[in-house]
DNA sequence: GCGATTCCTTGACGCGCATCAAATGGCCCA
DNA sequence: TGGGCCATTTGATGCGCGTCAAGGAATCGC
């Protein structure tokens, strides 16, 4: 992707995080460096915990490896995954810009590394390279458009919400084959459910009614999809940005 | 708030507007009067629609006066209120910034004015005044944490939705008395049904249990909390921004 | 004061989903 | 090959909420 080997006061695998990072997408090789040389360095098990709701934002972070999960808690326990962070990705930075307190909590899916940094330091960034700050305000923007994508999927039924989500993962990575359109979910369906805001059991039967409309067969984590058009229909409102 | 009057060729009202938008309240007077200038001016009556999801957004606005409401059509025709904008706010501005299409409809809740802006008359205030996009990173950052909120909220119960709205009023406008807190619901029931998702007959009944629970008094707008320890606790997680 | 409209409440009913419980299937390892 | 562990499926049950329908209650008009 970039041309720059990392400098070498910085680990080859922090650099290409940092570099990754589309917050500051635009900004110089130098400011990155400066940026990834005032990080503190953690490493954690999976299952641990990266922040917790309610706790004052005052830093951000920038995922090296592994993968972490975004979740609001519910009042009863539930939990609905709202992204799933992977290297390369700004973890938590946007309660940090917003100055308020963490709005969700953030687990480690897998083993994870991650760099830790000071919200000034990304407002220093600004000062250094304003150029930066149509990125930042970009993606920003984006995010925002995503959430209301998220609710809107919430205000879907199950099946509708299956429908959407194998039919986003046909958009980027659907093989065609003469009995269909080859697409994987890309997780357990476990993990799906909890992405999707449902348990494992719904979904089972989610799966099970698009297989008896006709409209995909499913084996495993191995989907074949048989009706295109009526797979969009039903996750309808779809559009990928 | 301002001391400064209207510059002459822009009128008062639309002055007040652009002046008080948070977006680039740190901007200079200079700057803010050359948005207000190059802005186009439109007045709707009540219900006409502003933006429509998935036309491309190639331009903002500014409500002047009015209020508009923001909200998602589902696939049945069921509609979940977003927000409500009022005089001094910005319209569609994030999907301008995203440079995205609209991701969800915009309808005047009364006769609405108001201004009408190019996307890029945004950058070139950037440009301009560079010191304006960190606060308008933090406010954008602001209105991505408070979607997370809206979507906790919709994982919440009705009585608890009913119950974090209830005590966010409280928090913000609650008049003490000897027989409890006095808030006021601040709009008619029907319409705050709509902007918690649901109906007017599942939050009657909401009401009713608050007040079989001994929680608290309901008398048309009027509200008297007596139990406010239970009424937090039944909107759990609430956090005032 | 009286009707008309709008708003709110109450009851009955059905649907979708979470939950509990148990059965099935796959996979690794001994 | 057999046992144990985990993912997935299937069935039964209950709850919350949206919907339809009807009955009050408040407000505004004249």
């Amino acid at each position: 992707m970039d041309a720059m080997t990392a400098p070498t006061d910085i680990r080859a695998d922090v650099w290409t995080a940092f570099r990754d990072c589309r917050l500051w997408r635009t900004a110089s090789d130098e400011a990155v460096a400066t940026l990834a040389r005032s990080a503190r360095l953690s490493q954690v098990e999976r299952g641990a915990s990266l922040a917790r709701e309610g706790e004052p934002a005052e830093e951000f972070g920038v995922l090296v490896s592994g993968r972490a999960r975004v979740f609001y808690l519910g009042a009863d326990g539930r939990q609905i995954t709202f992204e799933t962070v992977e290297a390369g990705q700004p973890l938590a930075a946007v309660a940090a810009m917003a100055g308020a307190r963490y709005p969700a909590n953030i687990d480690a899916a897998t083993p994870v590394t991650y760099a830790c940094l000071p919200t000034e330091a990304l407002f220093d960034l600004l000062a250094a390279e304003p150029q930066v700050a149509r990125t930042l305000i970009a993606d920003l923007a984006s995010r925002v458009v995503n959430f209301t994508s998220v609710v809107s999927t919430l205000a879907l039924d199950v099946p509708s919400r299956v429908a959407r989500y194998v039919f986003g993962r046909a958009l980027q990575s659907g093989r065609p084959s003469e009995t269909g359109l080859h697409v994987s979910l890309g997780m357990k369906k476990g993990d799906l459910a909890m992405a999707l805001g449902t348990t494992p059991e719904s979904l089972s039967r989610a799966f099970a009614r698009l297989k008896d409309d006709g409209v995909m067969e499913v084996s495993g984590q191995n989907i074949t999809i048989t009706d295109m058009r009526a797979l969009a229909a039903l996750g309808s409102g779809y559009d990928e940005g």
